[in-house]
DNA sequence: CTGAAAGCGCTAACAA
DNA sequence: TTGTTAGCGCTTTCAG
């Protein structure tokens, strides 16, 4: 890098003027700006002189007005609220998603989805032309922005399942997370396991609780109704659920949906006498921080979300550039199991497959 | 709003298309398009009317390229990596900044930077002319990169203290919210006080230790450089820092610049042999969510995030819209004191003052 | 009240 | 290898 731009005139300079001090036409300054081969060694020194001492840029606007492309992904993430104050499951999303962009020279928009404003960002997403491409996270099973997006044409990946032919998706392996989540109740003796489930609108929800049912199956445990408890991923109904299930059931392994549940639902069983892990072992998922944190016993699931963040926002840039065939890739990324308990402080990881790569036209 | 813009065709409509379709011109379907008044309430009916049909959006690129305006706001948040763990402070602010976009109309842009590309996002940003204006939060004293905004002249609002002159900026107050927290040690008895400071780098960091050092006065305690340890708001030097102080002092109470600092420092206390609060009561700074959760002791200092996020975004808009003087605002909000120990459950709302708004030149 | 024409900053044929 | 010309989609004088 040359000793950082230094000296740089503050101005907001055109390629015309930038044309009249090297006393060439504006083509050829384009050229020189693009790479251009046709143009002379002499030329180009001459050009890139001034443009280094002016510090000139090339408007971002009037170069996508030509093109048609702005070198600006979306991100779209639904904010419920409880999710928002406890997870950070957004802002490492984010984070994942903004590198691949600075590595691909891209910028990134954001739009938070607030529940009460909902059809008016939406709107303003559909309509907005100054992206090239939108990750949307998180959406609700049929939720009416996907279908409205694929209308439109607009490229998409989503982050979670999506059954939609042609869109590419990235997702953690829900499924296979919540069986190692049985499992592991199982292999520490448990056979009496139950569920507080997520929200069946969204695929993480319907996917952890196959998970959990698949666990039991190949564990040869019996499915029953009165150890699943339908919850919705907030802390509130992760202590209702729980309490739920003390009265129609008895249990002493319990798979919870996610770890913001998670907690609520281990108050609720020390409330009602219960200790944890000695008479019922929690197992939850997500791997929020607070759950690394001294004394709370919870093994929980981890989904490697940063990858997630960065793998999507490659597979849209690849899909705006063309690098591959237009076919959708569905991508699944596997989970981890994280045992924390009073036993086992460390971290135990548990990599059971390579990534996932399927294809499908 | 007309029953959602049914039958819509989705295509990529110009002006042109339109003009063709109303029979009229160009200009004229572009003074529809901005209310212009000069405009036959007959011909305006009709080309609306084609509008609808179409669904027709202008493109705010041609529309960017003649106002020098994109109707798009920056954000920088710098991403240190233990903050972005646990702390929701970046996704609450981006949910308060975000809502006053959508409420006035602009859209979001976001950078995170990591601290080992921050040069090249850092350029990335400053030759970034898709912004009208940007939102800086936390950068620590003395960044580069507001300095060099400054020079390139763009609108900027700063989330934290800033001491430019001409720059707006939105802060909690850390002074007076260190002072509360000194002043609720105090009024449960305890006289020595220490404190773990966060980084000196940051505003956040040194007013929080200047609030310690006001408090004592006004308490008419000594200060004393043995109670003071320097952290840099990890986990870790949280950790670090109170065996450190364990090893130099005797306190009974411990008033530590961040939460994520006081976990590990109760922590350390714990493994000392220390009851908390008994033998060391512990305040901490900013009420993440984790502390929300059973069994942590810890009384803690909450800012308004969202709402400073909020602010930001208005003050920065007005100012973009020329609906205030162009003089730079400095806008301090207020924060609470929420006690949370094994006594007390539920959080003690102490606003102590309406918000502060100082302007200068 | 409406249309024709010029131009925002840049790129892309087409000539030279 | 370089310059000239047209035009991306829109707004905005300036005539009419």
């Amino acid at each position: 890098m040359p000793k950082e731009n230094a000296g740089k005139i503050t101005s907001m300079t055109t390629i015309k003027e930038i044309a009249k001090l090297a006393g060439v036409s504006r083509s050829t300054v384009s050229r020189v700006l693009n790479n251009d081969e046709n143009v002379s060694d002499q030329t180009r020194v001459k050009v890139q002189t001034i443009i280094n001492k002016t510090g000139y840029q090339p408007s971002p606007v009037a170069r996508s007005l030509i093109s048609g492309r702005t070198h600006v992904l979306g991100l779209v993430v639904p904010m419920i609220v409880s999710s928002l104050f406890r997870d950070p499951f957004f802002s490492i999303l984010a984070q994942g998603i903004s590198s691949a962009c600075t590595l691909n020279n891209y910028t990134l928009m954001l739009w938070l989805i607030e529940p009460h404003s909902e059809q008016r960002i939406y709107d303003n997403i559909l309509n907005n032309r100054l992206i090239d491409g939108l990750i949307v996270s998180s959406s609700k099973i049929g939720d009416r922005l996907i279908e409205r997006l694929i209308e439109k044409k607009t490229p998409l990946v989503q982050v979670g399942r999506n059954d939609c032919p042609g869109v590419s998706s990235v997702d953690a392996d829900n499924i296979h997370g919540a069986m190692q989540a049985v499992k592991h109740l199982v292999s520490i003796g448990r056979r009496q396991i139950a569920t507080i489930t997520g929200q069946m609108e969204l695929y993480s929800g319907v996917d952890r609780l196959a998970g959990y049912k698949r666990g039991l199956v190949e564990s040869s445990l019996p499915i029953l109704d009165e150890r699943i408890a339908f919850g919705n991923f907030t802390e509130e109904s992760g202590y209702n659920q729980t309490k739920l299930l003390l009265a129609k059931s008895k249990f002493d392994g319990l798979f919870v949906a996610s770890d913001t549940m998670a907690f609520s639902a281990i108050q609720a069983l020390q409330e009602a006498g219960l200790r944890v892990p000695e008479d019922v072992a929690v197992v939850g998922f997500d791997d929020i921080p607070a759950a690394a944190h001294n004394h709370i016993p919870l093994t929980t699931v981890r989904q490697p979300i940063q990858k997630m963040g960065s793998i999507a926002a490659q597979t849209l840039i690849d899909q705006l550039e063309q690098k591959d065939t237009s076919t959708a890739r569905r991508i699944i990324l596997p989970t981890e199991l994280v045992i924390r308990d009073s036993t086992k402080k460390s971290a135990f990881s548990n990599h059971y497959a390579p990534d996932q790569v399927q294809t499908t036209t």
